[in-house]
DNA sequence: GCGCATCTTTACCCGCGAGTAAGATACGTT
DNA sequence: AACGTATCTTACTCGCGGGTAAAGATGCGC
C-alpha cells in the first residue's frame, strides 16, 4: 500500500456542496487531520522497515513526507507511539481474521489455516514488521503491557484452534503451545526476509506456508516410492547426537 | 550457558608447573588476553539478549564484567564489532552442524531433522539472540555482507537438504525455497520467546518442531475418524476470502 | 479586512552513549 | 631497584537525535 496514494490528495468526499454548518466545517477539519496523522504513521512504519527503528530518526520521517519534524510531533506524542500505533495497526488484521474465521462452520483445521493465510498476509504487508519486530524494550512499560496483551491474545487464538481442532479429529494431536510457536514463528518470520525478496505475494507465501503446515515434509500416502533410492553416503564418522 | 562458570575461572590448563620459558609466559599472557576477550563477547551477547543491541550500552556491558568501558574497548574496537563476534559464533554452531550430518548415510530428510534440531539449539543458546535478531542495518557494510553470506550459505544448506530429500523419495515434494523460509523462520523465533518462557529446554524445542514438520498437522493413517465430529457451529455469515 | 484557530516552520536545548587521551597500577624481566 | 609492557581507570570529547518554545504562514468565520 503506497501512501502517497491516499494521504496528501485525500480522495474523499469533496467537501459537500450545500455548504455546511459549523459543525460540519469542524467535522471535514478533524477528518483532514486524522488522514494526515495517518499518513505519519504509514510515512513511519515504512521507514522502521527500511532502516529499522532505531536507525530511523524522527527527521528522516519527516522529510520523508516533505515536512519538518515539529509537524512529525504534531500529529503524534513521541517516537515511541509512533511504534505503538504501527505495531496496533499490525495485529488488528490479524484480530480481524480470527473474528472473521469465527463466524465459518468449518473444522478448526480449516479455520486455523484461513486464519494463518491472513497472518501471513499481513505480516508481509505495510505494518508487518512494525507488528513483528517491535521489541517490548523500545517502549515504555505501559505500551509494553498492552502490546504484550495483544501479542498472548493472538498466540492463545492460535493456541485454541489447535486444541478444537484436535478435539474435533481434524488436527493430529499436538502440544498445542509449541505448535503455536513454530507456525506462528514461521510466519513471523516472513517479515524478516520478504523485504528483500518480493518474488511472491504475501498470499503465495501464505498459501505455501499453511499446505507444509498440513502436511509436512515426510511423503503421505503409498509407502511405495518411500525408501526407493537413500544413495550410500559416506560412512557415518560421528556418531550424531539425539 | 553461563559464562560465569566459564570464563574468569578459567577452567582450563592451570599453567604448566614447570615454569616456563620466555615465551611460555608470553603464551600464558596471550592465552589469559583471549580468555577474557571471550568474556567480553558473552558478557554483550547476554546483555543484547536482555535488553536488545540499541538499548544496551558499553557501560552497560562493561558494569556487567565489573570493569569499565574503555577495558571493553582494550579487547574489542567496536560496538558493532561485538555484535559481529556474537553473529559468527551463533552461526558457527550451525555450520557445524551441517558438517556433522553430511558424513551421515541417512536419507536425507533425517539429515535434515539432525540439522533443524542443532539449529534450534544454537537459536535457544547463548548466542541465539545475536545469530537471530541482529539487523544487518546496524553494521557497516563489510560485516553485514560477511553475515549475510553466513545466512546464505545456511539457507542454502537448508534448501539442498530438501532438494536431496524430493530425489531420494523421503521428502514429499515441495518448494525448497519457501519450505527452507518457513522451517528456519520458525526456529529463529525461538530466540524472541524463549527467554521469557524457559520452561523446557532447546532440545525438547527442537524436538517437538522437527516432529511438526515431519508429520504436519493433518491426520495421518486411518482416515476413520478424521471427520468424526465437525461440530456444526454459527452459519457462515462472511464469504472467507480465499 | 480583522481575529482566531489550525498548521508548519525556524531555531534551539540537552542528555545519552560511542569512542578516546593520557595517566595509574600491576607485574615480569633483567 | 629500575625498566618495560600489559592492563585498567579517570576524565574527558562530541555528535546524533528526541523533544520543545515560540514565531510565522494559512485559511476560515464574521
Amino acid at each position: 500500500m503506497n501512501h502517497r496514494r491516499i494521504s496528501p490528495p485525500a480522495a474523499g468526499k469533496p467537501l459537500p456542496p450545500g455548504g455546511g454548518s459549523p459543525w460540519r466545517a469542524s467535522r471535514e477539519r478533524l477528518r483532514d487531520r486524522e488522514l494526515k496523522r495517518d499518513a505519519v504513521i504509514r510515512a513511519a512504519a515504512r521507514e522502521f522497515n527500511r532502516k529499522g527503528y532505531h536507525n530511523t530518526s524522527l527527521d528522516d520521517i519527516a522529510a520523508r513526507l516533505e515536512v519538518t519534524k515539529p509537524t512529525v510531533y504534531y500529529y503524534v506524542t513521541s517516537k515511541e507511539q509512533l511504534l505503538f500505533e504501527c505495531f496496533v495497526a499490525g495485529v488488528e488484521q490479524i484480530r480481524a481474521a480470527f473474528r472473521d474465521v469465527r463466524q465459518l462452520a468449518a473444522p478448526a483445521r480449516e479455520r486455523l489455516n484461513a486464519v494463518l493465510r491472513h497472518y501471513g498476509e499481513a505480516v508481509a504487508a505495510e505494518f508487518g514488521w512494525c507488528m513483528v519486530r517491535a521489541e517490548d524494550q523500545d517502549l515504555p512499560p505501559a505500551m509494553s503491557r498492552h502490546i504484550k496483551a495483544l501479542k498472548s491474545e493472538i498466540d492463545h487464538g492460535i493456541r485454541r484452534l489447535l486444541r478444537e481442532g484436535v478435539q474435533d479429529g481434524s488436527i493430529e494431536p499436538c502440544d498445542p503451545k509449541m505448535t503455536a510457536f513454530a507456525l506462528a514463528g514461521a510466519l513471523n518470520w516472513i517479515a524478516h526476509w520478504y523485504r528483500e525478496d518480493r518474488s511472491l505475494s504475501g498470499a503465495q507465501i501464505a498459501a505455501a506456508f499453511v499446505t507444509l503446515f498440513e502436511g509436512g515434509l515426510r511423503p503421505r500416502g503409498s509407502t511405495s516410492r518411500l525408501v526407493a533410492r537413500a544413495p550410500l553416503r559416506r560412512r557415518a564418522r560421528t556418531a550424531l547426537a539425539r
